[in-house]
DNA sequence: AGGAAGGAGCTTTTT
DNA sequence: GCTCCTTCCT
């Protein structure tokens, strides 16, 4: 896809749409009166309030059909913004079924970042840039910064690189240059983080590169720097819709502020509570401030929730009630009936993992008289990442299907940066970056010395590191094994680019040759690693992925931006996230597990950012709670493993929070059972501060002594799971089998449906059959 | 140059 | 406790 189609973007304006008013809008009456003076409000600045689950996306594509079909504007006269490539692709989607095929895309619809790259390769002359600059990742970014860190003669042991990383965005959310940057920030990583930030900038200025910031400050500063061209944009767009409001970092304010300084036709969609990324730069001020910045601006709370029952929502009104300095909202429902949100304590996290996977085993049956529920319909939202493990662990065992979702993207994983380097580097033999990473993988006997006699070769001829080394190789500066691997890597690379122009051969097959050719591909065949096949399973999802554009030029162009990897299985699965991960998304049945003082809210947050870290965090109890249609469970351990420690917790201050007449409390069998009887455990705050006491007191502390022998609650495995015979005796002992997590091992006995096996790596595990396969019949 | 051992750090994450 | 990165050793 080449970035300069889009030219059409500013033509045909056509008066035929504007033709288009006064149609009708049968589209309105499926509105509730918030929503539909959220969508008829078209002109000045307008807040739409949306609380979780009240139909914000239907209003915001609502409005966008509206403004079409009134013909206030023409598809590509509206800028709207989201934060995510998937918000985009619904809402196009959305937007795009509602009109019927009549309307072409809509060019300015799209994430913040991918709109700054169409206006910045427009304008990059402006920023000291070529139009076909590089975007680099977090991953470029932090070894730049390195080079830069080492060069200063900075000692990157006590001041790490990415501590400037984590500066320099600071600075850029900020929409700060390194001239901007505030002489209160002047000790920033030792003193020196405004003059590295400097060099940064400019080594990116000679690498024809930008990082992800940069693509916000750098429109930003050529809109106050170039009144012509921002005014060309003002009355370009002239409606500007942007969801997520309260996510918004100051660069991202500045930018939407400048381009509706003229008719001030801007509608902000966002909810205050749902605020959960301060600490990426997320301002949740900008969203507070709104009728401030925007005198005269109408605000329309959308408050009906369509998606949870009562006693959901007003668990969720009750917790969030504590916070500070909010726009005020209150959610309610039509809806009536429906169970309270539970919570339970647990002795341990195991004992919590455990009981949950029994629970949906249960729900999956049909418990409670409610209907059976489908796996898809259950997932587990946590604090920290490190949270799941317990989960994987427990349900691999037991045999229950999950899928984890977050976790490194496609396009950040290591194999596909180092095809993706191969590319790059075809593609523009200048791209340093992408040579240090290639150079040596695979090995190619080309360690830390050669690669600085390239480097001082190149710095000397004032050339790329590629040329470097051709010169090298000329002077005869480097011997033996290397400098042989050394030469037929640049004659592939010379070979391979001269084959990007070849029109008989598809840009694919250039990329299998590539991968091919440079050894890549087989030097994961050899390796003996788990990882090793899901790489080349990746490696063929990349060439895949390929085939959807025109040229590698094209791929690499939107791949920084766009790729995301949503192999969508087919298979019923509980999904296990983060509450970040699930903001936007929605459950019949939540677990929300782990709710203790320090782990959440978590400790960090607090140590760091004080009330307002609680009240963050809190917001994330808020969207937590608020993802549940029809169940939540809250639950927490009295004793949990940190960094290797056993630790007792306290229960979560959230915990407290929850409006009691909306909880039912939860007696796990063999817990709380004898001297803690059922009946006490009835919810009344008094009692559950009393409770978090007990995991202090001599009786819990006995119980704590008496764990090792202590009747754990029924393995549930046992009372339900059919006995996989055929699986297990497809095995026998001593086999060697591999574990798609695991990874090789031997089987050291058998019992049951399930196999005690003795990983390579993973150490003794006892697994269900179908979960392995012998170690010679992998598919790959 | 490549593997083994030692040390630090360890929340959340999109583009 | 585990993982990632560096350093040291072979």
């Amino acid at each position: 896809m080449s970035s300069f189609d889009d030219s059409d973007a500013f033509e045909g304006a056509s008066l035929a749409a504007r033709a288009m008013a006064a149609r009708p809008a049968p589209y309105l009456d499926s509105l509730n009166p918030a929503q539909r003076e959220a969508v008829e409000r078209l002109d000045g600045p307008v807040l739409m309030l949306a609380g979780a689950g009240t139909g914000k996306t239907k209003a915001l594509t609502t409005r966008i059909v509206h403004l079409l079909n009134t013909g206030r504007a023409a598809p590509n006269e509206i800028l709207a913004v989201t934060f995510t490539n998937k918000a985009a692709r619904e809402m196009k989607h959305r937007v795009g079924s509602m009109m019927g095929q009549a309307i072409e895309g809509m060019p300015w619809l799209g994430t913040f970042h991918s709109i700054c790259v169409k206006l910045l390769r427009r304008h990059a002359e402006l920023a000291g840039l070529k139009s076909n600059f590089t975007i680099l990742d977090t991953d470029d970014q932090l070894r730049l910064l390195k080079q830069l860190v080492q060069a200063a003669g900075i000692d990157d042991k006590r001041w790490p690189a990415r501590a400037l990383a984590a500066v320099i965005d600071n600075w850029k959310n900020r929409a700060w240059t390194p001239e901007q940057v505030p002489a209160s920030e002047a000790s920033a990583y030792n003193d020196k983080g405004i003059a590295l930030y400097a060099q940064y900038q400019t080594r990116l200025k000679e690498l024809n590169a930008v990082d992800f910031g940069d693509l916000l400050l750098h429109m930003v500063t050529i809109f106050q720097a170039h009144e012509d061209v921002l005014a060309q944009y003002q009355r370009w767009f002239c409606y500007i819709l942007v969801d997520e409001y309260q996510d918004t970092n100051v660069a991202q304010y500045l930018w939407l502020r400048l381009l509706a300084g003229g008719h001030k036709n801007i509608c902000c969609v966002g909810d205050d509570d749902q605020s959960i990324y301060g600490w990426r730069g997320a301002e949740v001020g900008n969203i507070l401030r709104f009728e401030k910045d925007f005198p005269g601006a109408h605000v329309v709370r959308l408050e009906q929730n369509y998606r949870s029952t009562a006693h959901i929502l007003a668990a969720a009104s009750g917790v969030i009630a504590g916070n500070k300095g909010r726009l005020g909202k209150e959610l309610w429902t039509d809806a009536e009936g429906g169970e309270k949100v539970r919570l339970i304590g647990h002795w341990d996290g195991e004992e919590e993992a455990r009981w949950i996977g029994e629970e949906i085993e249960a729900m999956q049956r049909g418990t409670r008289g409610m209907d059976p529920l489908s796996l898809d319909d259950m997932a587990i939202l946590v604090r920290a990442s490190h949270q799941m493990r317990a989960f994987e662990d427990r349900f691999l065992t037991i045999g229950l299907p999950y899928r984890v979702i977050g976790g490194p993207r496609f396009y950040e994983r290591m194999e596909i940066r180092d095809a993706m380097a191969y590319f790059r580097l075809v593609v523009s033999p200048s791209d340093d970056l992408a040579f240090e990473r290639i150079v040596n993988t695979p090995k190619r006997g080309l360690g830390d010395v050669a690669q600085q006699k390239i480097q001082r070769a190149a710095r000397a001829n004032g050339v790329p590191l590629v040329e470097g080394a051709a010169i090298l190789l000329e002077e005869k500066g480097l011997g033996g094994k290397g400098a042989a691997e050394l030469a037929r890597l640049l004659t592939c690379l010379s070979r391979w680019g001269r084959m990007v122009g070849d029109k008989s051969l598809s840009h694919v097959e250039l990329a299998e040759i590539i991968l091919d050719e440079s050894g890549y591909t087989e030097m994961w065949q050899n390796d003996k690693t788990p990882e090793a096949p899901g790489r080349l399973e990746n490696l063929k999802e990349l060439v895949k992925a390929l085939e959807q554009f025109e040229n590698l030029q094209g791929f690499l162009e939107h791949v920084s931006l766009i790729m995301d990897n949503e192999s969508e299985d087919v298979a019923e699965k509980v999904s296990i996230m983060t509450l970040h991960a699930a903001k936007g998304l929605e459950f019949p049945a939540v677990f929300l597990p782990g709710w203790e003082d320090g782990l959440f809210p978590s400790q960090r947050s607090m140590d760091e950012s004080g009330l307002k870290g609680v009240e963050e965090e809190r917001r994330l109890a808020y969207v937590g709670i608020t993802r549940a249609e029809q169940l939540c469970t809250i639950s927490f351990a009295g004793n949990r493993m940190v960094y290797g420690q056993w630790q007792s917790q306290m229960p979560s201050r959230f915990i407290d929070e929850l409006p009691e007449d909306h909880v039912e409390v939860l007696t796990p069998p063999g817990l709380y059972g004898g001297g803690y009887g059922a009946a006490g455990m009835q919810s009344s705050i008094e009692e559950k501060a009393a409770r978090a006491d007990v995991y202090n007191s001599p009786g819990w502390k006995r119980m704590q002594a008496r764990a090792g022998q202590r009747p754990v609650s029924q393995p549930s495995e046992a009372k339900n799971v059919v006995i996989d015979m055929a699986a297990t005796s497809a095995h026998i002992v001593g086999e060697r089998v591999f574990h798609q997590k695991f990874g090789y091992g031997l089987i050291i006995a058998i019992e049951g449906d399930k196999l005690e096996i003795d990983f390579e790596k993973a150490g003794t595990k006892k697994i269900v059959a179908r979960f392995v396969t012998g170690a010679d019949d992998i598919p790959f």
